[in-house]
RNA sequence: GUGGGUGUAGCUCAGAAGGUCAGAGCACCAGGUUGUGGCCCUGGGGGUCGAGGGUUCGAAUCCCUUCACUCACCCCA
């Protein structure tokens, strides 16, 4: 394939045939989002860097090592967002939104990059489904994101999906915690592996998702996060749970998940599939109470999560779930040259009235023009001849039956009418 | 960034130890009498066998390099 050009690595195509499925995702998400009382907020796909850099954390992978960064032509440093919760916040910030409407719930669908090895259920560019609520520290708004993650995964016919939750702490417990591990660590050190050791300058947490069975051993006993929570924390934690609880949404209490972001507070959560291989998690987030803060927007809590979309997707195709296109309602044969014209003509008028009609632009014999519509499962043909024209009647063929009757041109339109009709109805 | 696997027509793949090995199925296009789809039959288009180099009389087949894809690690959606 020398000299011709291929996608970037790790951008993927959505074609036609998988696209469909994408689009009912993307729809019934809207939906709910809405049902929700969620607002679209459409933000740039690039921002300066350093809102990133400040929010996301200048110590985490993201940052550090993912992020497609470049200079612009006026010399300023700009990035391809790689997550959406940043630029949303700078969104409300810039534009004085917590002025008018302190408490405002956002949703934000579309692209995001990182720079990144590809593997299954991870890209260079992919696409999340993102929420936020911004403006409350109450637990129901944690599960208020969780029954609408429930209610748009049932919607989409997707069972066996994991809720785990845990918290992180506060500005106030969560050092304590790390001191905690830290000295719990310190003599067990030399007994972990290369990554851990790595992680306990990093981010001492993640040490307990480590897969290295001698790690493990060397965590037995070791603080949990939960038993560190400061009163304030253990109330939200567990009125969450309450909320959860009487609201029959089953979810698990992991203290093990951690996340890659550094602005998370408390509650966090993730949403894990066991059918997506080694990325699981179809949905991530998290409860961010000083962030606002620290972009210089006023000191509000707020939580959010992002849905991410091409594993969404794949579950949906693995389940056999995939959509297609619906059948064509009509399609249009001119039998011959002479026939094109007016052909032409009633091709645009089933259109204009509203239905899914096609033709074959490139001519062909009645014969191939018939296998495309076949091809395209039509269901019903009109067939224009020379001898229709002398009639001034077309053929109309059911494809189904394979039965035909000749409609006056002059009753065509209104038959026309009364399928599009017929259509509504079976709506 | 690190490691494993794979790279032959649009797609899924055959091509045992180098010499009709450039193929099949599907898809696509066209025919199977005079204006008619699906099934069936016949025919056709399409590949520098990822790329470059080497060994050899001769390589898709062996060696080296490179690129791409893929899975996993790290991390995350």
């Amino acid at each position: 394939m020398e000299g011709r050009i291929q996608a970037v690595r790790g951008m993927k195509d959505i074609l036609p045939g998988e696209v469909e499925t994408w689009q009912a995702v993307e729809a019934l998400a809207r939906k709910i989002l809405e049902i929700y009382g969620f607002s679209e907020i459409r933000i740039p796909l690039l921002e300066r860097t350093e809102l990133f850099a400040r929010s996301i954390g200048e110590a985490t992978d993201i940052v550090e090592k993912e992020m497609y960064t470049f200079r612009d032509r006026s010399d300023i440093s700009v990035t391809l967002r790689p997550e959406a919760t940043a630029g949303i916040l700078r969104a409300y910030i810039q534009h004085g939104l917590y002025r008018t409407q302190p408490f405002q719930k956002f949703y934000c669908i579309g692209p995001m990059f990182r720079y990144e090895r590809p593997q299954k259920g991870r890209y260079r560019q992919f696409h999340q489904i993102d929420a936020e609520i911004l403006g409350s520290p109450d637990p129901r708004c944690d599960a208020e994101l969780l029954a609408m993650l429930r209610t748009l995964f049932e919607g989409m016919g997707l069972r066996e999906l994991d809720f785990q939750i845990n918290s992180l702490g506060c500005r106030s417990c969560r050092p304590s915690f790390k001191e905690a591990i830290l000295s719990f660590l310190r003599d067990r050190e030399t007994r972990l592996c290369e990554d851990c050791r790595r992680r306990l300058q990093i981010n001492p947490l993640r040490i307990f998702d480590c897969k290295v069975p001698q790690c493990q051993e060397n965590l037995r006993g070791a603080p949990q996060t939960l038993e560190h929570l400061c009163g304030p924390c253990r109330d939200h934690l567990e009125s969450l749970e309450r909320h959860l609880n009487s609201l029959e949404i089953p979810y698990t209490v992991n203290s093990l998940i951690v996340r890659g972001l550094d602005y998370y507070t408390r509650t966090i959560f993730e949403v894990i599939s066991s059918d997506l291989g080694a990325q699981n998690a179809v949905c991530g987030g998290g409860r961010y109470d000083n962030l606002i803060e620290e972009l210089g927007g006023p000191d509000m809590p707020a939580i959010g999560f992002a849905i991410g979309e091409e594993r969404l997707v794949s579950l949906l195709l693995e389940g056999g779930r995939q959509r297609s296109r619906p059948p064509l309602d009509l399609f249009v044969v001119a039998v011959d040259a002479r026939a094109e014209s007016e052909a032409f003509l009633w091709l645009d008028r089933a259109r204009r009235l509203g239905l899914r009609a096609e033709t074959d632009l490139r001519g062909g014999s009645l014969k191939s023009q018939l296998r495309r519509a076949h091809k395209l499962s039509a269901r019903r043909v009109l067939i224009l001849g020379e001898r229709e024209l002398h009639q001034r009647r077309a053929l109309l063929k059911a494809m189904d039956s394979g039965e035909q009757e000749e409609v006056p041109l002059d009753r065509l339109e209104a038959q026309m009418a009364e399928w599009v009709q017929g259509l509504r109805e079976e709506k």
